[in-house]
DNA sequence: CTAATTAGTTCGTATTGCTAACTGTTAGTA
DNA sequence: TACTAACAGTTAGCAATACGAACTAATTAG
């Protein structure tokens, strides 16, 4: 059966399902946004507490500094977000939202919230938490593994289920 | 802190980070092999007690036929897999491993446990099977959700860490 | 027998990660 | 000060993968 040959595979294969399932879904909950991608993006800037550099937010989302350009300069054109640079230091630039974004960013937690509790359902509190606490665990654990650096993509096509 | 901004972002974000980590971690224990990815459909057909078609393993996979026609292409380059027309259903072909596949299954195998118990270590027994639960219940949960088809890849680069 | 469906293929497009080479800026150091 | 190294970000090009659409060949439904 099916079951018994998953229980086989790698365990970041379920990881992998899991996760474009879950982006799935979540795309298909904000749809009706202008913007399909980069959410993530938008919420590192939102809640930091101090100004982002694209380095910094490549760092918090692991995305390399090229994409990162790429993916910036979608939101520009987008227009949510804008680039000022540092005088201090004027290698850097300041990545900041608009107000457009600004206005879409309570939207934007309602449907990760909509989602991550449809998501987590059936789970109760205590195995909501103790999840998170394994993710973190196997996070760090495979952190201190060697390793290769890895393709990871997600892009929404226009196809529905 | 970091770790707040994360707590706010999309459940599935976490999972993305950490299926990179895992295939970083996989590939790298596994890069003295002729081979460097499709491991899971060499499992796939491995473990399946019937004959597989493409359409099969990409059910298992949730890889769609277009890039399945690639993937077995690149198997069959690489010597690990052939393809057989079935007589019954000239439509199908049956996919099947090399001898040169099977004698490294083991290998794979032994890779992947070894990943896995790095990945989980510190976790408990008990943790670990309800960590296996709990991805299936939200597995089962998003399945049930109306989404989008998700763009999601994984290709090692040559780039060591 | 015809129409619809299915397995698989091919082509084109889009996205992303990587390497490499590059610009401009800043910091370190002789 | 001048030279060098490091850093933020950019650009170009390659590889990998998902998708839609159009296609072939084969099978099934009516």
């Amino acid at each position: 059966m099916a079951e018994n040959i998953c229980s086989f595979l790698p365990f970041g294969r379920s990881l992998a399902i899991l996760t474009k399932s879950y982006f799935g879904a979540l795309a298909k909950r904000l749809e009706h946004l202008e913007i399909e991608r980069y959410y993530s993006i938008l919420i590192i800037i939102h809640k930091s507490e101090s100004v982002c550099t694209q380095h910094y937010i490549g760092e918090q989302l692991k995305i390399d500094k090229v994409s990162m350009v790429r993916m910036i300069d979608y939101l520009i054109k987008k227009g949510f977000v804008k680039k000022i640079q540092n005088p201090n230091d004027r290698r850097e630039y300041f990545i900041e939202l608009t107000a457009k974004a600004t206005q879409l960013m309570p939207e934007l937690y309602a449907a990760i919230d909509e989602v991550n509790k449809a998501a987590l359902k059936g789970l109760t509190k205590e195995q909501q938490k103790m999840l998170y606490e394994n993710i973190a665990t196997i996070q760090s654990n495979l952190d201190s593994l060697p390793s290769e650096k890895i393709f990871i993509n997600y892009k929404t096509s226009n196809k529905k289920i």
